[in-house]
DNA sequence: ATAAATTGTGCAATCGATTACACAAAATTA
DNA sequence: TAATTTTGTGTAATCGATTGCACAATTTAT
């Protein structure tokens, strides 16, 4: 009995009862009386008893487990994310299992697979960017494991999703340009079919529409939206003469590649040009200037992201109307867009 | 059959073998024939079968889960090393879950005692700040559970630990300003009694001395070490006049923190004052100017200490001789430590 | 050609907790 | 007081895979 092995059959046979009815009382089950629960659980502390989730998993068939797959998890604002679903979770006895897809989709099917063999009891999951067929989460749909998708989403999928609303987010940033005397906004997306920058690009739109301000396809630059991409992108239009005023970036690591350009080349910010970006990556209030940008709400995605999760392990799969929850992003203005 | 419910024993009905030949084939158990092992893989693919993780690892012990502690999953260093981790550990057919003990003792203990129940085969770690009280990694130790502790380390435990150098680091900072022509060099540094500041201050001591120069009280500066306590403490040294050319911070933050107060006071960075910071973070490459600092090779420190982990799972607690393993940081100089 | 070793599978127990079903004893109702 | 319901536990099957032991069929060694 020694080795920290204590078993409820431990429990029990010192007890002169049986495995069933520690199980009860150790489970607070109503048909046990409140003496014999007393006994037990003081047995149980006496005798340093640890349930085994595992042996409790297997039957139950519920693992307590979630699997949370992100591109990388030291991005900050991934990680930030995973620290609100993780708060949540600890509350309600779950622990997170994360999978890093490295933005890659191979490696996002193999480790859905391997959530599943784990028997986690969901998945929370941002997509790769390189994902453009679903059939590893819908299989996952398919079996009736709970399943909801946050920031990088997609339509094809009757799923539960949380994001913030980019549309928004993108045009108060473009609103908040032009109404700074902005009118020839250099705007950096991506190629790739991710919702959100498509979402920003819209909202890069209408922001000029609504204030009579016509699009320009020569100030958009796609590119991967990296800090090189950036630089890049800056330096072609610079090169190619384009007259700008304002910079709008859909990544603040493609920002801080445009301020750098800009800087070097001569450009003051904010007076020649303002800048901003999307993310509120912690080093955009570090630079100079400090980057105005659209803070995600990273911690607050995963509480959100994490209730709607259990709201769907609680429901039982029922009532499957696929839940989408947009969260209000927040314009952060720093000195990058502020004249004095 | 449907629901993807294939068991082994589903396997062995459909080829009329017993679920064990099924359980030796698929583990590809050397006293099962070529031929048979091709049957039950082919049959196994043709019912979709999925292993069943939580049986296993009952019957066998095992369960595959490595249970990381980390104080924060959203800071640059922590799941910089959590990726390096996962990487290895993914290799290996483990999964990692986190926990976040968010520098607190209570809630470290009760997340290293939740990890044991979830059955985790070994637990990696990085102490909370406010620990003091090592009880309960010592029960994971003595029950014969792998355990590696990173960065945040303790002399009072006997176990494996991965560290960088944060002496030499330190050393190699002070060194370099020293040849850049510093001899009054500031130094912000933690009270606490955490295991990297006191050797931090120990490099900077001994490069002084290297250099013969002396130690001046004066110089040092203690406090939180975040970006505001490091704007105080620079305030400090400025108001009461002590005459300084360089400041060495142990973290970025605070480093950070000095560099705004300097800008604004008008110091010239690096003409007047030389500034470094310890850790790498993203942000110090985009500040103006770009900030010296030191590596702390967090994805490597992840590689090597899921390694030294792994060693542990394979030679089953014998051999107990614990590993101290110290990885070179590196100086990384950038402008703010180079005159032109 | 006989003994010994090897090969390939099956049998059945096991890991630890949960739970449907059963049942005696006690409490409540009619 | 007989009939019914409630209370408190026990019995035994079960979750799915693993594994020590056994054994027949082959192969190798002597």
């Amino acid at each position: 009995m020694k080795k920290g092995k204590a078993t409820i059959h431990d429990i029990a046979e010192k007890l002169n009862i049986t495995a069933s009815t520690v199980s009860r009382a150790l489970n607070d089950n109503p048909r046990i009386s409140e003496n014999t629960k007393k006994l037990v659980i003081k047995m149980a502390k006496q005798l340093n008893y640890q349930p085994n989730h595992i042996a409790s998993a297997l039957r139950s068939g519920k693992s307590k487990l979630i699997g949370v797959v992100v591109p990388t998890a030291n991005r900050n604002f991934f990680s930030s994310v995973v620290r609100g679903i993780e708060e949540v979770a600890n509350n309600l006895d779950y622990k997170v299992i994360i999978s890093q897809s490295y933005d890659g989709y191979k490696k996002e099917v193999d480790t859905v697979e391997a959530l599943l063999n784990a028997r986690v009891d969901g998945i929370i999951a941002s997509i790769a960017k390189n994902t453009e067929n679903f059939d590893h989460f819908q299989k996952v749909l398919d079996k009736g494991i709970p399943l909801v998708l946050f920031d990088r989403i997609t339509n094809e999928l009757e799923v539960s999703q949380v994001v913030i609303d980019d549309y928004l987010g993108a045009y108060q940033v473009v609103d908040h340009l032009i109404k700074g005397g902005c009118k020839k906004i250099v705007h950096f997306t991506s190629p790739k079919k991710i919702n959100i920058y498509k979402d920003r690009m819209r909202g890069y739109e209408d922001a000029l529409k609504d204030h009579g301000i016509s699009f320009d396809p020569e100030l958009i630059e796609e590119s991967n939206m990296q800090l090189e991409d950036g630089r890049n992108c800056m330096e072609n239009i610079i090169q190619k003469g384009i007259s700008f005023d304002a910079v709008f970036s859909s990544s603040d690591y493609a920002a801080m590649g445009a301020m750098q350009v800009l800087k070097e080349k001569g450009f003051t910010i904010p007076e020649q040009v303002m800048l901003a970006g999307f993310g509120n990556e912690p080093f955009t209030s570090f630079t100079d200037p400090p980057i105005t940008t659209v803070d995600q709400k990273s911690i607050p995605m995963g509480h959100v992201t994490a209730e709607t999760f259990f709201a769907l392990i609680k429901n039982g799969k029922k009532d499957g109307v696929p839940q989408k929850t947009v969260l209000k992003p927040e314009l952060i203005v720093r000195k990058s867009t502020q004249k004095k």
